[in-house]
DNA sequence: AGTTTTTTCCTAGGACTCCTAGGTAACCTA
DNA sequence: TAGGTTACCTAGGAGTCCTAGGAAAAAACT
């Protein structure tokens, strides 16, 4: 019989695509081996367990999330290339659910070396450039940024934001406009103003 | 042979304890009841499938949740109030990271509004009462604050700081920082300054 | 108290998933 | 073309989810 050509990489595209129909954790080996015509058990002379199939997702999905973020940050600057990047995050996560929850599982170190991590954090970096940050609070914005992007995907795809009139697209422009403020105005020093004054 | 006195209230304590130490997606029918002695079939006549169990693991955790905060927000203000409420969520999340990764459940409509989520986002707004903000923008604001918050303790337990040297202790309060600024400085109306020319 | 009803727990079992062991057949290389 | 490697197979054990139908404990009603 003709063999159905597994490949590690076809696994992972197979396995993303699945994820993004059903959910991550509904991503399962007899399933996969299923849409490549193969017995189940065939699959771990390429995977050592269910997990690496969902890790592998995790970092296809990184470097295409990557990708993305390179291109639309190639020629822009300042604002431009925040809002471009920050929609990336969005678009992708819309796009592909399954494979933007793989970008959240926990990575061994040398698989996290490996991935397209870095990249990302190196691209929130040139984000930056157009706000003047020394370290380290341009890790602290980095930090800040990536909570921002992830944590408002999260609660829009969990449903957060559905319970409100309010359109999630325009609370989201605004949420990127005040994030652009906020780094422009970041607080430097010792600021330790008593807000709870301020009426 | 007596009874093991099985309730739902138990039920969702004993999920809950099991997704801190083996994590919310490996919280398993069979391994509850085999905390209460019991037959994995026997749950099945207080819960209606395995789905149910992490439903009210979330429907919980949101609950305490809201009890911590409520308690944090008591008799603070302004920027108090932010971090006080902040700080709930992050020890939340370390403390009890199975509990906390429930809170990310999609609830059903009805789930949704019998449980605490609505007292959640009443407390947000509560703390925006520091920062004159009217509608939509508090909406808005109820909005980045969640992101923040959720963001930030998300990528953080997912190790996403911890190729860094820079701690994340001084990160989040850094970031609270300019959360503070951010709120009290709100780009009100049509604020188009073009930040790529700032530098 | 005795009887009926309800609720809680049981056993049995089917369907599915994960994974291992060991075998066979296709492909590659000397 | 023989030998070796790799991709796939069958068989099966262990675990989970869930249903069906039965027994016994507890609660409710005469």
């Amino acid at each position: 019989m003709a063999r159905a050509g597994v490949t590690v990489e076809r696994l992972a595209e197979a396995a993303a695509e699945l994820a993004d129909e059903v959910g991550l954790a509904n991503v399962t080996v007899s399933e996969v081996a299923r849409r490549f015509g193969v017995k189940d058990a065939s699959l771990y002379s390429h995977i050592r367990n269910a997990h690496e199939l969902r890790v592998r997702v995790a970092v296809l999905a990184l470097a295409e999330l990557a990708d993305r973020g390179a291109a639309a940050l190639a020629g822009r600057a300042g604002k431009d290339a925040l809002v471009a990047f920050a929609n990336v995050y969005r678009d992708y996560a819309k796009e592909h659910p399954g494979r933007y929850a793989a970008t959240q599982v926990e990575l061994d170190p040398e698989t996290a070396k490996a991935s397209a991590a870095r990249r990302h954090s190196d691209m929130t970096r040139a984000i930056l450039r157009g706000y003047a940050l020394a370290e380290p609070d341009q890790t602290d914005a980095v930090r800040l940024l990536g909570s921002v992007f992830h944590g408002f995907v999260s609660l829009e795809q969990a449903g957060g934001f559905r319970h409100h009139p309010r359109g999630a697209d325009e609370s989201w422009s605004r949420v990127l406009d005040t994030l652009d403020v906020a780094l422009r105005s970041w607080p430097t020093g010792a600021d330790d103003a008593d807000a709870s004054r301020t009426p």
